[in-house]
DNA sequence: GGGCTTCCGCCGACCTCCGAACAAAGTCCG
DNA sequence: CGGACTTTGTTCGGAGGTCGGCGGAAGCCC
């Protein structure tokens, strides 16, 4: 009889798996190539000349000898072949230019205002990436994809914004078009939670099957990541848990018309408000953050008492999703002991314990940059999957390395 | 420049895939599992052969002919693969033998004791598959499969139940291994509610990506099939939605220890307690059931009012999940009318309109049966599975057919 | 320096799949 | 009623990709 085992190992076969794993790290030789994927050490070699002779791939210095003759070491071909991780907010953009083996490149950070609609916005990214190619030294055509995360809802599979609260002019305009004739370049682009917890669970819980990133900011969002892959919903619209109602605050009405949603009692425009409703001038998440951090009481009771009504939905959601790390981000994490106090106390009583055994609640490690930093790991895993690596090198076409 | 489409179609290669299709009905001749695959008449021919030779597809009588000749008709051979769909309750036990193609052949159903311990159980689940087997004229090596269902979480990969708080003595109890000499299936062990979540799917939901089941009987529960797959979750306890709060019910102690769980207050169970404390005696969600049926108008008022509080909790999960069909089964669901308008009601009103707009909320059209079918339908979908038929093809045994 | 080990390219053997040609089995039409 | 036509399914040689052995390359150990 057989038994319901787990999921067999399937031998990856095409030129892209090969490049993946070279990408990853898990073999940089050929004979770690042929050892991973189980094909023969031929076959292998064969693979690795196409990648080279495409630009994809090369040979570095020679490797330790074990014994015998060093291997050669392979690297990814990262000088032609960067994208570009775009951060849209409500009031920023930050782009980084990133090589394929996800190194940054080069930064840009500016104030803009995401209002002034999508014609306006987008010529200013696309003035960006060309002052960042000049910046890093890299050709136009070196630039393979663009990833982009903005502030509200997208469908993905177009690219276009899907009734964004807080974009106006953006709704059903088609992003990637915009950037057609100007560079050869597939462009992607989602939620910017999506984009964070993507990037988060590259970055630090590769191995996390389940994990939801929570943004909290202004407003409150969350990117959920399954297997591996992001879980966009039906209308693209999951994640998005700012509007779940907390008990016992039915006084607290939101713009979007309910009342007692978590993000019009914990979200960091509330907060704020309701510190200027105390005496505390504050305007936005940043100057909460900095009323915390300047120790008033009154900020920090309002953080933790946040923290909890947060943990309140989570705690559903753990019951329900049954996550294996949830990582805190946005700008209120920035105090972080806080806000995963409040969390973690309300998560621990109120969800179950198979649930929470373990469960791991970390505050983001990458800040201010996950969503760009997500937005380019987005654009290079595009860039890099075996379809479209296999596309590359069967149409026989160098991929970026003139002759 | 590159768009963001949709998923390419992958061409299908291994007799498993071939198998795959005959199977779904998707292609039933050998012309349109060429036209289909995008393979060579040759190769599909060669495949089929090896099909027919391992005894799992059959040719039937000649097709229509279209103008030339007539094609032949392919069937999966279904006379030697059968499998068994268990449904364990807490006091019952359902199983329903099915054929690969999914058509039942018998069925029984017997109050149950799941408390008495698995090897009380199993025993009495083998020698009940034994006797539908006999019934239904099939022999003993014809059971290719086992899928259960049982009421706690499960370890899927191994089949043990999960500190399940009704199932006394199954903790960690590896039931594919009771299986392990008494036949020669596949044993698949699951949640009840994650089959009854499968089962719905695959028979009206298919083109659903994001399907929630609800199963309100005595507790509350929920499957989820995420893309097709079951989201079972890190430990395999997702879905547990019974004890998530709600708003304004503190004083309803669980027995999970906390108070105001949805199931405290929404659960056939509770409602039964507060019938009885209105002074008509009900012991079962069966019994609240009789009540509504009966005209009963508090019975009534209370389901309605279940409904309004599951449409709570759902409202949140469909702003975090966003699903497109939301399934509402179980033992309450007979009553479906009362239940489903609270429900309705409270998620339209609390969910985001991008998610409500196109989801879609029914009863469970495979009522009683649904975890039975469900169960049977993962035992056929494993068996099935391109890997597993690749296995026997190239095997080399004849997969049930005395030559 | 010679044996040993490991890495890598070359080449014949093998396997799978394809496409063309052919056989089979029906329809259509004069 | 018989031949042309259409569609289905099989046979067979060839193309392409993979395998594994062989030998050369390039280091370590004694």
């Amino acid at each position: 009889m057989t038994f319901s085992s787990g999921e067999e190992r399937t031998v990856p076969g095409s030129p892209g798996d090969v490049l993946t794993l070279i990408s990853a790290g898990s073999a940089t030789t050929r004979s770690d190539l042929a050892r991973v994927t189980g094909l023969a050490r031929s076959t292998i070699s064969q693979r690795v000349d196409a990648l080279i002779e495409r630009g994809l791939v090369r040979e570095t210095e020679s490797g330790e000898s074990t014994g015998g003759r060093p291997p050669r070491q392979l690297r990814l071909h990262t000088a032609d072949h960067v994208v570009a991780g775009v951060d849209l907010g409500a009031t920023h953009c930050r782009i980084k230019l990133m090589d394929i083996s996800g190194a940054v490149l080069t930064t840009c950070e500016d104030p803009m205002l995401i209002a002034e609609g999508p014609e306006t916005v987008l010529t200013h990214v696309d003035a960006r990436i060309a002052r960042l190619l000049t910046e890093a030294g890299r050709d136009r055509g070196a630039l393979k994809a663009i990833g982009m995360g903005v502030p509200g809802p997208v469908e993905f599979a177009t690219g276009r914004p899907n009734n964004p609260p807080i974009m106006p002019g953006w709704n059903d305009y088609p992003v990637p078009e915009f950037f057609a004739g100007r560079y050869d370049a597939t462009v992607l682009v989602d939620n910017d939670v999506n984009v964070m917890a993507l990037g988060e669970q590259r970055d630090a819980f590769e191995n996390s099957g389940y994990l939801l990133f929570v943004k909290v900011g202004t407003g409150i969002g969350c990117g959920i990541v399954t297997e591996g892959r992001l879980h966009r919903g039906a209308q693209g619209s999951a994640g998005d848990i700012g509007h779940i109602r907390v008990s016992g605050h039915d006084e607290a009405g939101c713009r979007c018309g309910n009342s007692a949603c978590l993000e019009a009692v914990a979200g960091g425009a509330a907060l704020a408000r309701r510190l200027t409703d105390l005496g505390f001038p504050a305007e936005s998440a940043g100057d909460v953050v900095a009323l915390v951090q300047s120790g008033n009481t009154q900020a920090l009771r309002l953080v933790r008492e946040a923290g909890r009504l947060i943990g309140e939905v989570l705690a559903s959601l753990v019951n329900f999703y049954n996550p294996e790390v949830i990582v805190i981000g946005g700008a209120l994490a920035r105090v972080h002991d806080h806000l995963l106090a409040g969390i973690r106390e309300t998560i621990y009583r109120r969800s179950l314990p198979l649930a929470t055994h373990h469960l791991t609640i970390v505050p983001s490690h990458t800040g201010e940059d996950a969503a760009a930093l997500g937005a380019g790991i987005l654009a290079i895993e595009h860039y890099l999957a075996p379809d479209n690596i296999n596309r590359i090198v069967n149409a026989g076409e160098s991929a970026g390395v003139s002759a």
